[in-house]
DNA sequence: CGCCTTTATGCGGCTATCGTCATAAGCATG
DNA sequence: CATGCTTATGACGATAGCCGCATAAAGGCG
Protein backbone atom coordinates (compact mmCIF):
# COMPACT_ATOMS: atom_id res chain seq x y z
CA UNK A 1 0.00 0.00 0.00
CA UNK A 2 1.47 3.29 -1.31
CA UNK A 3 1.94 5.73 2.15
CA UNK A 4 -0.20 8.72 2.17
CA UNK A 5 2.80 11.60 2.22
CA UNK A 6 1.23 15.43 1.87
CA UNK A 7 1.65 16.09 -2.03
CA UNK A 8 4.20 18.86 -2.70
CA UNK A 9 3.58 22.59 -3.68
CA UNK A 10 3.33 24.13 -7.04
CA UNK A 11 6.96 25.42 -6.74
CA UNK A 12 8.25 22.18 -5.22
CA UNK A 13 6.81 20.30 -8.51
CA UNK A 14 8.47 23.37 -10.33
CA UNK A 15 11.40 22.40 -9.40
CA UNK A 16 11.89 18.94 -9.81
CA UNK A 17 10.17 19.05 -13.38
CA UNK A 18 13.25 21.87 -14.38
CA UNK A 19 15.70 19.51 -12.95
CA UNK A 20 14.35 16.75 -15.30
CA UNK A 21 14.17 18.96 -18.15
CA UNK A 22 17.32 19.52 -18.00
CA UNK A 23 17.82 15.91 -18.72
CA UNK A 24 15.13 15.46 -21.20
CA UNK A 25 16.93 16.67 -24.08
CA UNK A 26 19.44 14.31 -25.85
CA UNK A 27 22.07 17.05 -26.62
CA UNK A 28 22.54 17.79 -22.97
CA UNK A 29 22.58 14.35 -21.89
CA UNK A 30 25.25 13.56 -24.75
CA UNK A 31 27.41 16.29 -22.94
CA UNK A 32 27.25 14.81 -19.83
CA UNK A 33 28.17 11.37 -20.92
CA UNK A 34 31.34 13.00 -22.39
CA UNK A 35 31.99 14.84 -19.49
CA UNK A 36 30.92 11.53 -17.44
CA UNK A 37 34.47 9.97 -19.44
CA UNK A 38 36.52 12.50 -18.16
CA UNK A 39 37.59 16.56 -17.98
CA UNK A 40 37.20 18.33 -21.87
CA UNK A 41 37.35 21.48 -23.11
CA UNK A 42 35.07 22.90 -25.74
CA UNK A 43 36.58 21.87 -28.91
CA UNK A 44 36.41 18.46 -28.31
CA UNK A 45 33.09 18.36 -27.22
CA UNK A 46 32.28 20.18 -30.43
CA UNK A 47 34.23 17.52 -32.36
CA UNK A 48 32.56 14.76 -30.49
CA UNK A 49 28.72 16.30 -30.79
CA UNK A 50 28.99 18.33 -33.86
CA UNK A 51 26.22 21.31 -32.18
CA UNK A 52 27.84 24.72 -32.42
CA UNK A 53 30.10 26.34 -30.02
CA UNK A 54 27.26 28.81 -28.57
CA UNK A 55 25.05 25.89 -28.69
CA UNK A 56 27.09 23.81 -26.64
CA UNK A 57 28.05 26.80 -24.00
CA UNK A 58 24.36 27.73 -23.47
CA UNK A 59 23.69 23.96 -22.50
CA UNK A 60 26.88 23.97 -20.69
CA UNK A 61 25.61 26.41 -18.76
CA UNK A 62 22.42 25.12 -18.00
CA UNK A 63 24.21 22.03 -16.48
CA UNK A 64 26.28 24.63 -14.31
CA UNK A 65 23.23 26.29 -12.67
CA UNK A 66 21.76 23.20 -11.91
CA UNK A 67 25.20 21.56 -10.13
CA UNK A 68 25.60 18.84 -12.89
CA UNK A 69 29.10 19.93 -14.34
CA UNK A 70 31.63 22.60 -12.97
CA UNK A 71 34.84 24.44 -14.90
CA UNK A 72 38.15 24.81 -14.78
CA UNK A 73 39.68 28.16 -16.51
CA UNK A 74 42.96 27.09 -18.03
CA UNK A 75 43.89 30.78 -19.26
CA UNK A 76 41.42 31.27 -22.13
CA UNK A 77 40.30 27.57 -22.25
CA UNK A 78 37.60 26.48 -20.09
CA UNK A 79 37.71 22.94 -19.07
CA UNK A 80 34.46 21.32 -18.35
CA UNK A 81 33.99 17.79 -15.90
CA UNK A 82 30.39 16.14 -14.22
CA UNK A 83 30.12 17.13 -10.94
CA UNK A 84 28.27 14.04 -8.66
CA UNK A 85 27.43 11.15 -9.33
CA UNK A 86 23.28 12.08 -9.05
CA UNK A 87 23.04 11.43 -13.27
CA UNK A 88 24.68 8.34 -12.95
CA UNK A 89 22.46 6.75 -10.31
CA UNK A 90 19.09 8.94 -11.92
CA UNK A 91 20.04 7.09 -15.63
CA UNK A 92 20.69 3.18 -13.72
CA UNK A 93 17.68 3.13 -12.40
CA UNK A 94 16.18 4.45 -15.89
CA UNK A 95 17.93 1.52 -17.80
CA UNK A 96 16.45 -1.09 -14.98
CA UNK A 97 13.10 -0.13 -15.64
CA UNK A 98 13.75 0.33 -19.52
CA UNK A 99 15.08 -3.34 -19.62
CA UNK A 100 12.28 -4.85 -17.13
CA UNK A 101 9.43 -3.38 -19.77
CA UNK A 102 11.74 -4.78 -23.05
CA UNK A 103 12.14 -7.91 -21.34
CA UNK A 104 8.79 -8.53 -20.68
CA UNK A 105 7.43 -7.08 -24.07
CA UNK A 106 9.58 -9.70 -25.51
CA UNK A 107 7.87 -12.10 -23.32
CA UNK A 108 4.78 -11.08 -24.43
CA UNK A 109 5.89 -11.64 -27.72
CA UNK A 110 7.55 -15.10 -27.43
CA UNK A 111 4.00 -16.51 -26.00
CA UNK A 112 2.46 -15.65 -29.29
CA UNK B 1 38.28 9.29 -11.11
CA UNK B 2 35.41 8.32 -13.17
CA UNK B 3 34.88 5.12 -14.97
CA UNK B 4 35.50 5.18 -18.60
CA UNK B 5 32.68 3.26 -19.76
CA UNK B 6 31.77 3.37 -23.13
CA UNK B 7 28.86 5.83 -24.83
CA UNK B 8 25.59 5.19 -24.81
CA UNK B 9 24.16 5.23 -28.65
CA UNK B 10 22.30 7.77 -29.83
CA UNK B 11 19.45 5.54 -29.59
CA UNK B 12 19.84 4.44 -26.24
CA UNK B 13 20.38 9.07 -25.18
CA UNK B 14 16.98 9.45 -26.95
CA UNK B 15 15.34 6.82 -25.23
CA UNK B 16 16.57 8.13 -21.62
CA UNK B 17 15.80 11.70 -22.80
CA UNK B 18 12.12 10.57 -23.89
CA UNK B 19 11.84 9.37 -20.40
CA UNK B 20 13.09 12.32 -18.60
CA UNK B 21 10.85 14.21 -20.45
CA UNK B 22 7.94 12.96 -18.82
CA UNK B 23 9.22 13.90 -15.42
CA UNK B 24 9.77 17.24 -16.87
CA UNK B 25 6.04 18.89 -16.99
CA UNK B 26 4.18 20.27 -13.88
CA UNK B 27 1.27 18.85 -14.98
CA UNK B 28 2.27 14.96 -15.36
CA UNK B 29 4.29 15.27 -11.96
CA UNK B 30 1.19 16.65 -9.99
CA UNK B 31 -1.34 13.66 -12.01
CA UNK B 32 1.71 11.19 -10.53
CA UNK B 33 1.92 12.96 -6.88
CA UNK B 34 -1.95 12.25 -7.13
CA UNK B 35 -1.91 8.73 -7.75
CA UNK B 36 0.43 8.09 -5.10
CA UNK B 37 -1.66 8.89 -3.09
CA UNK B 38 -3.67 6.05 -3.85
CA UNK B 39 -5.98 5.31 -7.23
CA UNK B 40 -8.15 8.08 -8.61
CA UNK B 41 -11.01 8.13 -11.07
CA UNK B 42 -10.72 10.81 -13.47
CA UNK B 43 -13.21 13.09 -11.98
CA UNK B 44 -11.15 14.08 -9.08
CA UNK B 45 -8.08 14.42 -11.09
CA UNK B 46 -9.84 17.12 -12.59
CA UNK B 47 -11.14 18.44 -9.65
CA UNK B 48 -7.26 18.50 -7.98
CA UNK B 49 -5.14 19.74 -10.84
CA UNK B 50 -7.83 22.12 -12.35
CA UNK B 51 -6.66 20.79 -16.12
CA UNK B 52 -9.53 19.88 -18.71
CA UNK B 53 -10.77 16.25 -19.39
CA UNK B 54 -9.18 16.15 -22.27
CA UNK B 55 -5.61 17.36 -21.04
CA UNK B 56 -5.57 14.63 -18.51
CA UNK B 57 -6.87 11.71 -20.41
CA UNK B 58 -3.53 12.93 -23.27
CA UNK B 59 -1.07 12.64 -20.21
CA UNK B 60 -2.46 9.59 -18.20
CA UNK B 61 -1.93 8.40 -21.92
CA UNK B 62 1.72 9.28 -22.18
CA UNK B 63 2.22 8.21 -18.22
CA UNK B 64 0.85 4.40 -19.05
CA UNK B 65 2.78 3.95 -22.35
CA UNK B 66 5.77 4.22 -20.16
CA UNK B 67 4.67 1.78 -17.70
CA UNK B 68 4.45 4.69 -14.80
CA UNK B 69 0.75 4.41 -14.44
CA UNK B 70 -1.88 1.69 -15.37
CA UNK B 71 -5.73 1.69 -15.28
CA UNK B 72 -8.37 -0.89 -14.06
CA UNK B 73 -12.22 -0.60 -15.65
CA UNK B 74 -14.96 -0.12 -13.74
CA UNK B 75 -17.57 -0.29 -16.60
CA UNK B 76 -17.68 3.41 -18.30
CA UNK B 77 -15.06 4.81 -15.23
CA UNK B 78 -11.54 4.54 -15.75
CA UNK B 79 -9.85 4.06 -12.03
CA UNK B 80 -5.93 4.90 -12.05
CA UNK B 81 -2.93 4.49 -10.06
CA UNK B 82 0.40 4.58 -9.83
CA UNK B 83 2.70 1.75 -10.84
CA UNK B 84 5.95 0.86 -9.61
CA UNK B 85 8.20 3.20 -6.94
CA UNK B 86 10.85 4.36 -9.69
CA UNK B 87 9.17 7.73 -9.57
CA UNK B 88 9.61 8.04 -6.04
CA UNK B 89 13.48 6.85 -6.18
CA UNK B 90 14.19 9.33 -8.58
CA UNK B 91 12.59 12.22 -7.06
CA UNK B 92 14.29 11.28 -3.55
CA UNK B 93 17.54 11.14 -4.98
CA UNK B 94 16.66 14.81 -7.02
CA UNK B 95 15.64 16.22 -3.66
CA UNK B 96 18.87 15.27 -1.73
CA UNK B 97 20.48 17.28 -4.36
CA UNK B 98 17.91 20.31 -4.17
CA UNK B 99 18.48 20.38 -0.61
CA UNK B 100 22.11 20.33 -0.94
CA UNK B 101 22.82 23.16 -2.86
CA UNK B 102 20.04 25.51 -0.79
CA UNK B 103 22.23 24.36 2.13
CA UNK B 104 25.28 25.04 0.51
CA UNK B 105 23.62 28.61 -0.90
CA UNK B 106 22.74 29.01 2.41
CA UNK B 107 26.09 28.61 4.13
CA UNK B 108 27.46 30.90 1.39
CA UNK B 109 25.02 33.81 2.00
CA UNK B 110 25.74 32.90 5.49
CA UNK B 111 29.37 33.52 5.55
CA UNK B 112 29.45 37.07 4.54
C1' DC C 1 48.93 48.08 -28.84
C1' DG C 2 46.99 44.94 -32.92
C1' DC C 3 45.73 40.17 -33.61
C1' DC C 4 44.19 35.64 -32.65
C1' DT C 5 41.78 32.27 -29.88
C1' DT C 6 38.08 31.02 -26.90
C1' DT C 7 33.68 31.68 -24.61
C1' DA C 8 29.16 34.16 -23.82
C1' DT C 9 25.02 36.30 -25.58
C1' DG C 10 21.37 38.86 -28.68
C1' DC C 11 18.57 37.61 -32.38
C1' DG C 12 15.52 34.89 -35.22
C1' DG C 13 13.62 30.73 -37.59
C1' DC C 14 11.76 26.43 -36.71
C1' DT C 15 9.64 22.64 -34.40
C1' DA C 16 7.53 20.40 -30.56
C1' DT C 17 4.53 20.46 -26.99
C1' DC C 18 1.09 22.43 -23.91
C1' DG C 19 -3.68 23.07 -22.98
C1' DT C 20 -8.55 23.89 -24.59
C1' DC C 21 -12.77 23.20 -27.33
C1' DA C 22 -15.50 20.36 -29.96
C1' DT C 23 -16.62 15.87 -31.16
C1' DA C 24 -16.58 10.89 -31.59
C1' DA C 25 -16.66 6.40 -29.47
C1' DG C 26 -17.98 3.12 -25.85
C1' DC C 27 -20.92 1.52 -22.22
C1' DA C 28 -24.91 1.50 -18.97
C1' DT C 29 -29.88 2.37 -18.06
C1' DG C 30 -34.92 3.57 -18.81
C1' DC D 1 -33.60 2.47 -29.32
C1' DA D 2 -32.81 7.04 -27.17
C1' DT D 3 -30.37 9.24 -23.45
C1' DG D 4 -26.76 10.25 -20.42
C1' DC D 5 -22.19 9.62 -18.60
C1' DT D 6 -17.20 8.83 -19.20
C1' DT D 7 -13.00 8.65 -21.90
C1' DA D 8 -10.23 9.24 -26.31
C1' DT D 9 -8.95 11.95 -30.20
C1' DG D 10 -8.81 15.66 -34.06
C1' DA D 11 -7.97 20.56 -34.69
C1' DC D 12 -5.94 24.72 -33.30
C1' DG D 13 -3.88 28.82 -30.99
C1' DA D 14 -0.23 29.95 -27.83
C1' DT D 15 4.13 29.31 -25.95
C1' DA D 16 8.59 27.40 -24.95
C1' DG D 17 12.77 25.64 -26.20
C1' DC D 18 16.27 24.04 -29.69
C1' DC D 19 19.80 25.45 -32.61
C1' DG D 20 22.70 28.26 -35.56
C1' DC D 21 24.49 32.87 -37.17
C1' DA D 22 26.62 36.87 -36.05
C1' DT D 23 28.87 39.51 -32.75
C1' DA D 24 30.67 41.10 -28.34
C1' DA D 25 33.70 40.34 -24.43
C1' DA D 26 37.93 38.59 -22.30
C1' DG D 27 42.41 36.74 -22.14
C1' DG D 28 47.07 35.40 -24.33
C1' DC D 29 51.02 36.57 -27.65
C1' DG D 30 54.17 39.04 -30.96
Amino acid sequence: MAAAGSLPSPQLLEEYSQFFRLLSEPARLQLLCQLRQGPRDVASLIAATGFSQSHISRQLGQLQRAGLVCCDREGVRTIWRAEGELVDDLCALVQTRLRQRLQSQLAQLQSL
